[in-house]
DNA sequence: ATTGACGTGACATACGTATGTCAGTTAGTC
DNA sequence: GACTAACTGACATACGTATGTCACGTCAAT
């Protein structure tokens, strides 16, 4: 009835403590059949550890580290505010949580960064950069030094790492197209689809996926190709006084993230366009701004505590050679409106 | 630099172990200026308790019981299976959560399964019954013995429970009203309502939500008066019948919950209605496949998942009399769509 | 001066696990 | 059958906290 503990496994295996602290804690010294019997013993009595207990007893600390990309961004500046606060409240649970930043554009500094980690210092690393050759490689070495790797945000899908934490991007472009070809319900035109940059998986993957939507279940909308800023207000001003000039069947703007700001900004200096649909991605002060000001439809979002928290509870249960549960760590695609503003 | 302990605290005070006990857990023989001492050692060095070390000594468990509503309800389903899930993984977590049944129809009945309780066995209560005045005092009974309450799903904004886990239903309507607004894009006409029941305050709160919203943004948007089905399938039949055929207008189907079959079941009877936008409230597996036909263009939500586990957080917290970060207990209004469906 | 009530500190034990030491046992080899 | 090497068990200590016992103060009231 009440939890076994080590003491149980001893007396039902019939050795003695030591050999189960052994087995368990994987040293060596311990003849194979011993080894079987503390196994069964631990299977039939449903012992598991207490974590907290050995924690306590090993003055464990978890000591986790997020790599999140440098520079003015809105979206990575919530998610740093949510690691600080996420980590504030850990202290008690045993969590040291450290955020350093890069520069994502560089591959090589990314690296260099990398490869300079006092790894000795290091349960866990959350990494959220893009994926090249090189940090594959960086990735491979941090394993390599018994430091656990989660992808976080996006997905480094060759780079191996023990878990990827965050959303599937197609589905988020999906998501979107949905929504676009539901708010614009019997019409017929073209959407302006926007970013700052293709060159992070994040917006390709989106663009597919909204592609894939619309081709399927609104042929009667037709997005136009894609335009990046580059950090180019004068660019986007210009895109969209062209768009608007030219298409006369512009009926609504796709803003893949990390071009939020300019795109309001350009949206807010031509009267015309604001009867323009508008969906955006990532909840930050400005798109949550302009969702109160009804200058964005919706927002697809994801909930950066939640990733944060997940991204944590990933680590730890890696470090304790734990189940994770995964409906808990499945982060949701959000669709954001006013109305249901948090 | 390194986490104070209670020997810390002692130390700085200038007071014995026994003390610092003493004042740490309320007990009585203590002179108040060595009370304060203490507690200035605390506040000085930044003591927590070590919560786990704290329940190790203790051999704590936390007995936490969920009232949910009986009869057959795909949403109290899911609940019931988020319940069990949470519960088997928190068993190392030293939570042992139970499940009681309740015919929340009768007040009666309620009340009487509430008084029967051993409170001496709980250390908290999540209850998720229509509130009376009868329920009010049940739960006085049971907070005034030490038990924890919170109102999980349907507030119960007159008891005085330590907490609520869930969504604003003002707002949970509100938004889907915002949704039916943008689906509706510049279109003109009515909105059938729909409900099982009408005296949850749940399907009120959703109404005037609706009500607000479409009277401020979408005048052109007219609700219906609510069609309750009580529980009949003539009924919700005869009504879709009769709506189709007198409102030339209608446009939309709003599903407060709690019908959701029945009403998805007329639909699927009545070829006319299939070009209307529908929106349905609670993810079961009635909506999930709904959606996946395309027969519901959106759900609204919360993920029974997160409250389960909001719920088993808070009550823990206040069992530890530990503050609970408010961020993450905040239950998001979810709006599903079959692409971000999970 | 004595009593009793209150305050206090020293100490011990416990929770479940980790980790170390060291003497003792077993198995495999020749 | 002797000799390693591999294995095993008994025991101690520790982690941070809770809780109990008991002797010893202090102080006011008798």
């Amino acid at each position: 009835m009440v939890k076994p503990t080590v003491h149980d496994i001893a007396r039902e295996a019939g050795v003695s403590l030591s050999t189960v602290d052994r087995v368990l804690n994987g040293r060596t010294d311990v003849r194979p059949k011993n080894a079987e019997r503390v196994r069964a013993a631990v299977e039939k009595l449903g012992y598991v550890r207490d974590t907290y207990a050995a924690n306590l007893a090993k003055q464990r600390r978890y000591r986790f580290l997020f790599v999140l990309p440098e520079g003015l961004n809105h979206f990575v500046e919530t998610i740093a505010l949510a690691v600080h606060e996420a980590a504030s409240v850990q202290v008690s649970d045993r969590v040291d949580v450290e955020v350093m930043f890069v520069n994502a554009a560089d591959p090589h500094a990314v690296v260099e960064h990398l490869k300079r980690l006092n790894l000795a210092t290091l349960d866990g690393v959350a990494i959220m950069v893009p994926e090249t050759p090189q940090v594959r490689d960086a990735i491979a070495h941090i394993k390599s030094a018994g430091v656990y790797v989660v992808a976080f945000v996006s997905d480094l899908p060759n780079s191996n790492c023990h878990h990827f934490v965050g959303i599937d991007n197609f589905s988020a472009g999906k998501t979107a197209g949905a929504l676009l070809g539901r708010f614009l319900r019997n019409e017929t035109g073209s959407i302006l689809v926007v970013t700052n940059s293709m060159v992070a998986r994040d917006s390709i993957e989106r663009r597919f996926g909204l592609d894939e939507i619309l081709s399927r279940d609104f042929p009667r909308l037709k997005a136009l190709p894609t335009v990046e800023f580059h950090d180019d207000p004068q660019r986007i001003r210009a895109t969209l006084d062209h768009a608007v000039a030219d298409q006369a069947g512009l009926k609504a703007i796709y803003s893949m993230g990390s071009g939020n700001a300019a795109m309001l900004e350009a949206l807010r200096e031509n009267a015309q366009l604001n009867h323009l649909v508008v969906v955006a991605h990532d909840l930050t002060a400005v798109t949550r701004q302009a969702l109160l000001n009804d200058e964005i439809d919706a927002v697809i979002a994801q909930n950066v505590g939640h990733l944060v928290r997940s991204a944590l509870r990933v680590l730890r249960a890696k470090c304790d050679r734990t189940l994770i549960f995964e409906a808990q760590e499945q982060i949701r695609i959000e669709i954001i409106v006013r109305e249901n503003l948090y």
